[in-house]
DNA sequence: TTAGGGTTAG
């Protein structure tokens, strides 16, 4: 009986204020909403946001909700939340679109405290329209047992056949890995909406069942760029590019979305060639790139190494709407303009990071490394341990090799000691290939040979390699023939190799040896392969 | 029974 009364009384004093918010003028209501609609930036937005409370509509619920959605739009929750918490008796309808602001933009623990809130503060229950965006948080954080009992709350709510509901339930178990369950609910809907479908194909990319998720695309009774974008993604990170590009030239229309999904796959996949002419395609069209786009053409660029197209490409971006501030452009502009050799803009991008990280001193580092700046390699690896950074097995690779580029033995010496004795990490082949190096180019022939032969782990071409090369510097007619032999065997068919004993054989005025090498390699149809650059 | 709130892709 209390119960009753009090949730009487409460709904009874929700009606009261909604009913007795007197608009000053339905006019002027409709103008701000109008007004509202129309609002493209979070500025135009807090310029409306005091028309509103000057003209008296804070309270207004309709112009209220509008507002919160816009705070979402605009990625502002706590924005919304200022504004909701002046409101004197939001209904349920206000409270969703507050949830949906924090779904969105909040950490999961402050949108399920919300959540709670809702319940406990607001007079109805929550709907069909509250679950939604709470599901979706709980999918972004991969929050397996909240999520579950989320849903337990929607069955209780008798809320489960809501087409939205169902679809973020299907999001949120295909995106945490449970198919099965995300199948079940997919399969016994009586309808299902585009964006159904494109969550059931998106749960099988992830899981990385792509023929699955093909199955889905192609029984789809209608189709949008998502749809297409989904699936080329996943044929991208799977390395399949044919079948991304066949989808991508039946994308009716491409958005940004699927431009970057062709770039920056074929970027990953070493096909850096490729990746510039689906951008210049997108760039002749006029459609304006975002940051992942932007991320793979610099990519691309690296990879390519041409000093020419990174300047474009920095101009591009200078001149772009793109944030260059965001970690990851700024990460990828420096490891573009280190590995094109424009040294003083990766280093003055490097210095406007407040909190630089592992990846961008390693891009840097390397960049010094490359283009022959040893000392200034090792200064910043000093500097980043001062800072307290922890250098992982990639960091050790680049200083390694930067040290042994610049000759620095000792340093090099103290580095991998460093990294194996304090940090604990087990040298990796491409480790011992950089201290063979080292050795070999100091002349320390002997040293690098003991060290390859002691190695734990199977040592790869690169380090023979190395090794051989040093041979040829030092003029070490016994052990280079020693070394050669065994990379013959690892890869018979690198013709640089022979090329190098050749020239050991050379400077040592050994022209039998040269000659009978060369008929060696003419008898395994073996051809020295033209010098090749990008550059 | 005005209006206003929800789900999918890096």
């Amino acid at each position: 009986m209390s119960v009753l009364l009090r949730s009487f009384s409460t709904a009874a004093a929700t009606a009261v204020a909604v009913s007795t918010f007197s608009s000053p003028s339905s006019s002027s209501a409709l103008s701000v909403a109008a007004l509202l609609i129309s609002c493209r930036s979070l500025r135009s937005l807090e310029q409306i946001h005091a028309r509103i409370i000057r003209k008296g509509l804070e309270q207004h619920p309709v112009i209220a909700t509008r507002f919160l959605s816009f705070c979402a739009a605009f990625s502002a929750p706590a924005y919304a939340s200022s504004a909701f918490d002046r409101l004197s008796a939001p209904n349920l309808i206000v409270w969703n679109a507050l949830l949906a602001a924090h779904a969105r933009h909040s950490p999961l623990p402050t949108t399920v405290a919300l959540f709670n809130l809702l319940r406990r503060r607001c007079s109805l229950p929550p709907d069909a329209f509250t679950f939604p965006s709470l599901l979706s948080s709980c999918s972004h954080s991969v929050a397996l047992s909240l999520g579950s009992s989320v849903h337990a709350t929607i069955l209780r709510c008798g809320l489960e056949a809501d087409v939205f509901v169902r679809t973020a339930l299907i999001d949120f178990y295909g995106n945490s890995g449970d198919l099965a369950s995300a199948r079940s609910l997919f399969d016994e809907m009586p309808k299902r909406n585009v964006v159904t479908w494109n969550a059931m194909i998106d749960g099988y990319v992830k899981s990385g069942d792509l023929v699955t998720a093909r199955q889905i695309f192609d029984k789809m009774p209608e189709r949008n760029a998502v749809s297409y974008t989904s699936l080329i993604d996943g044929y991208a990170k799977a390395g399949d590019l044919a079948s991304a590009r066949v989808l991508f030239e039946q994308l009716p229309e491409r958005d940004v979305f699927s431009w970057s999904a062709m770039i920056s796959g074929y970027a990953q996949n070493g096909q850096p060639g490729a990746a510039l002419k689906i951008f210049l395609e997108m760039y002749n069209q006029n459609i304006k790139p975002d940051e992942f786009v932007v991320v793979g053409l610099m990519s691309a660029c690296s990879q390519l190494g041409s000093l020419t197209l990174a300047k474009w490409v920095d101009l591009y971006v200078t001149r772009s709407s793109i944030d260059l501030s965001k970690a990851h452009v700024l990460a990828a502009s420096i490891d573009m303009n280190s590995k094109c050799g424009n040294m003083e803009r990766a280093a003055s991008l490097f210095e406007s990071m407040p909190n630089k990280d592992l990846i961008s001193y390693c891009s840097l580092m390397q960049g010094y490394s490359l283009h022959g700046a040893g000392d200034k390699a090792m200064g910043l690896f000093r500097q980043m341990l001062e800072e307290g950074l922890m250098p992982d097995s990639i960091t050790f690779t680049v200083v390694l090799a930067a040290c042994s580029r610049a000759g620095l033995v000792e340093e090099g010496r103290q580095c991998f000691d460093l990294m194996t004795n304090e940090h604990l990490i087990v040298p990796s082949p491409d480790h011992y290939a950089c201290m063979v190096d080292l050795l070999g180019r100091a002349g320390r022939l002997t040293e690098a040979y003991e060290l390859i032969r002691s190695m734990p782990v199977e040592p790869h071409a690169g380090a023979w390699g190395a090794l051989l090369g040093a041979c040829r510097i030092h003029g070490d007619i016994s052990l280079g023939e020693t070394i050669a032999r065994k990379l013959f065997e690892i890869e018979p068919t690198n013709a640089g190799n022979y090329v190098l004993l050749s020239n050991i054989y050379a400077v040592a005025d050994r022209w039998a040896d040269v000659s009978e090498l060369r008929t060696l390699m003419r008898g395994k149809g073996i051809r020295k392969v033209p010098g090749f650059t990008w550059i």
